[in-house]
DNA sequence: ACCTGAACACCGTTCAAGT
DNA sequence: ACCTGAACACCGTTCAAGT
């Protein structure tokens, strides 16, 4: 026996979509995107879905829980847009590109995942890395620890990334201003004992953090070359 | 006028070294290597230094400040041991392997500096990867972003095994039965959908971290070679 | 089953007060 | 100057109680 709604029209009606786990992580990911990592905390969760925090428990294990699935939606289809016809060159940049993008658009993913590098939202990840360094002739033993070095790299760009963008949540200096400052910090670095600092501080403001994330993967991808 | 101790002798003369900054950090370092991030609280240091949260603060800006200051500590000794007369290759496999090993010893170091990339302690880290990049020929503007690549790379790893203590550190179970619960997960990947991830889970016993991060080095260095 | 919200056991940090 | 420790403003999490 279905109750029927006896007092669903009193007030406007607020929605009647009840909470759901989905909901959560839906308002989770908007939260950690306008606010940053720290901005998620549970009495926030609360007050932006207007319930309690036993609700939230029914639906969710726990914060990490909650972190973990969060990072596991935005990554998930990103991968799977991925297109794997072109030559394995192009396609293992275009991989890492795309998971560069999106952990530069949700810095907190790139902190997550740094933290939890075996997820299984990052299966498709390794699983085409595998294949691509299978197609470049990288042989069996090689390819596993080639593809773990690469992985390294690009998590720890990421993990770079979600440092940068928590530094600059926290500050009310916006970017520009915040490498003005790192390099005139670093151009004050002694050019005698320090000669190759000071004169990176040089390239510094001109430097763009993409071009030199792809940089390192074309790095990588020639030295994998070498292990034909 | 300074006064005599009066009362020094009063009971057994517990040794009258007082607070300092060094002390504080000292005892931090204690906490950390024995417990991990998450032992070290203000709380736990005032119990092991007997003595008020003020007294802590009076020497110490706040605790991101001890965090940072006890990461530098245990990594400035390291790098300065470090002996560059090799050749290039040689010294940066060494520079690279001396990083990886302080932070294998010291898990919660690769945490903080993977957080903060750019403390003064890791000056001499890079002023030594520039060195080398030049006497291996790299060009001027290539050798600012190779470098910036290789620091990723190694402080990616720094952040893997950070996260893996971390997870250690929380269960019960020592590193062996970890490894074989992750191997066993592994190896139930459906081997249709995952066959590299399947065939992975292979050497995921056999495998050594230390080895792996210096065939990532290698493959780097190969690469770089390349830029020439 | 699903939700509420007071209560609990922690944090880091401050600050009036002591010596 | 250096230290004490109660107090404050937060956390995540639990749980008896409600519907």
């Amino acid at each position: 026996m279905v109750k029927r709604t006896a007092k669903g029209s009193a007030r406007a009606p607020r929605r009647t979509d009840s909470l759901s786990r989905e909901l959560i992580i839906q308002t989770a990911i908007e939260i950690l995107d306008s606010g940053g990592e720290k901005a998620l905390t549970l009495r926030a969760l609360t007050v932006r879905l207007s319930t309690g925090y036993g609700a939230i428990y029914h639906h969710v294990a726990d914060k990490s829980d909650l972190l973990a699935t969060a990072a596991d939606d935005v990554i998930t289809g990103v991968l799977s847009g991925a297109v794997t016809d072109a030559d394995p060159r192009t396609a293992l940049r275009r991989l890492a590109l795309g998971l560069f993008d999106a952990i530069d658009a949700h810095p907190w993913v790139g902190a997550e995942f740094s933290r939890q590098p075996w997820r299984p939202a990052l299966l498709d990840f390794y699983e085409s890395i595998g294949r691509l360094l299978d197609a470049l002739d990288v042989p069996e033993k090689a390819r596993f620890d080639a593809a773990g070095a690469l992985v390294n790299y690009v998590l720890g760009v990421a993990a770079q990334n979600a440092a940068n963008a928590r530094r600059l949540a926290g500050s009310d200096t916006d970017r520009a201003t915040f490498l003005q400052n790192a390099a005139t910090r670093w151009a004050q670095i002694d050019p005698g004992r320090y000669p190759f600092v000071h004169a990176a501080a040089t390239h510094l403001g001109e430097h763009d953090d993409r071009e030199q994330f792809l940089l390192g993967v074309d790095i990588f991808l020639a030295g994998i070359a070498t292990l034909r």
